[in-house]
DNA sequence: CGGGCTATTGATGTAACTCAATAAAGGTGG
DNA sequence: CCACCTTTATTGAGTTACATCAATAGCCCG
């Protein structure tokens, strides 16, 4: 079973213990373009014969690579059903996750530049993505304007969300971290049709503890402890939201770190314009476990 | 001075200390594509004429904003001289530092998505912008495909870049994080026909912090420790690289984190293959100042 | 020549990491 | 189906890297 012949051309990534991207043909095959962009929350291209256009959809298996670091680039994928992790993998083999795509996210944007990929994907259950060439996809854009304004727009998207992701890297403790995890989960399972009060995580605590920039037991330790308060309930992998509105109002600033002389310099400039307006005095601070 | 009339529409983000983005015209101002094209890394556009399509230029004063939260977006930038920062500002006024530019860097990608910018440039020095209007640039990169691959490439590369920013807050320890922020900055230097060996910080240990996920203290403590170890010189804002190697090759990472099972997967699946290559049996770790 | 930024440095605190032990879950083969 | 092994999760005790608070001194600018 760990027999697969290495075909890899890539350093120490290769195939893993489960097999190689092998693109099974079966299942439902393919989607024309109004189903791309109803994935993609967008509206749909009125210009074009959505019934012409067939772009091929293919199946993973969990612990499957759908593309590796280095691998050569040529086309992006959506995901049409299922879970996966993206990992950058250090000098030293080590994983730092970046991202949690499900239904509707968009992967491998990162290769665009180098037509390398620049991170490597992976499915955490079984997949079914939709491939979409990029030749064929930019080909399509200029003649259809509002797939252009898709493509950047969804770029853009991308790039905004990671900018969201370092500003919490940068900013947050530990519990707030986990606090804003665990509600954009339910907020995404919540768009997908599921329900937002209660659900699986797909990763493990140490894969969590990767995106936050945590260590696995600070995740298990503050799932626990919002557990004790009653916030969530917590068995294993399976999630409860008690009270949404303390998750998402949770934070607890390392406070003067970034606060100070900005916000005061704000606050000056503005006094005269906005008499006082929302404040918030000494704020929340429902941390504290 | 501090009578600008507030003809914001924004929150607490508005005219700041000093003006707000008042163009004035002046020096020189416009570019063909050829010098865009330059001033990006990008072999010219051959199929253009490169005189007939002019971009403008606009001038920016130390501390003047180039754009702010929430403003509504039409054009990019690309830094033709000058240094700036981008940030994002929290709930409370917070700033998050995202970003450094200099020239050759493109600012306002993220204000694509959604048609508004959702972070805030500021001017750190006496700066030399160019105008690409979107909507011109987009209809341009129809008719020439060079230009098309230009755009998406560069954001890519920002999509990348962002990616490398979060690994390493996720995983990198204060040390590595300022070291291989003064590496980065040496290396810009460099590429821009500066010295790589001695330059000036353009931005506060606050800042750097705010970049770095770090508290201005421990960012002054680092750079003074590097000092004693003779890597590099301080002396306030004048940074002198003594020893690159060494600063590059500084990690302590936080160790077990992400470490442990992936890497020993790794291992394993690639022990045949490769038999025992370069794998540093205990590693440099040359931090302990 | 003040007065506000900015940087440095020290003393102290604590959030999060590390190490370690246990237990529960999940998968595999007999 | 049950023993077995691996992976994952939980929890505790001790450590430490970094933050916090605070005091001083150098810069820069009007």
């Amino acid at each position: 079973m760990f027999s697969t012949p290495m075909s890899e051309l890539r350093p120490a990534v290769s195939a893993s213990s489960s097999m190689e991207a092998g693109r099974q043909r079966q299942g439902r095959l393919w989607s024309n373009m109004k189903e791309v962009c109803e994935l993609l929350h967008l509206p749909a291209i009125s210009t074009l014969n959505a019934e012409e256009l067939l772009f091929q959809h293919v199946q993973f298996k969990t612990g499957q690579r759908i593309h590796t670091i280095g691998q050569s680039f040529d086309t992006l994928y959506i995901v049409n059903s299922g879970f996966l992790k993206t990992v950058l993998i250090d000098e030293f083999g080590n994983e730092q996750v970046l991202s949690f795509p499900m239904k509707g996210d968009l992967l491998g944007v990162d290769g665009i530049h180098s037509r390398h990929y620049t991170s490597e994907a992976v499915a955490l259950s079984d997949c079914d993505l939709i491939l979409l060439p990029f030749k064929k996809l930019t080909a399509l854009s200029r003649a259809h304007l509002e797939l252009e304004n898709m493509l950047y727009g969804v770029m853009s998207r991308e790039l905004v969300r990671e900018q969201a992701m370092i500003g919490m890297l940068g900013a947050l403790s530990a519990e707030a971290r986990v606090a804003r995890f665990l509600v954009s989960l339910s907020e995404r399972f919540a768009q997908m049709g599921y329900s937002s009060k209660l659900f699986n995580l797909r990763m493990t605590r140490h894969e969590i503890g990767s995106y936050l920039g945590l260590t696995l037991e600070t995740v298990s330790r503050t799932l626990s402890a919002f557990n004790e308060i009653g916030m969530i309930s917590v068995d294993q992998r399976t999630i409860g939201i008690k009270d949404a509105e303390a998750l998402r109002s949770l934070r607890r600033l390392p406070p003067s770190r970034t606060r100070g002389k900005s916000v005061q310099a704000r606050l000056r400039a503005t006094a005269r314009a906005e008499p006082a307006t929302a404040e918030l005095p000494a704020e929340p601070l429902l941390a504290a476990y």
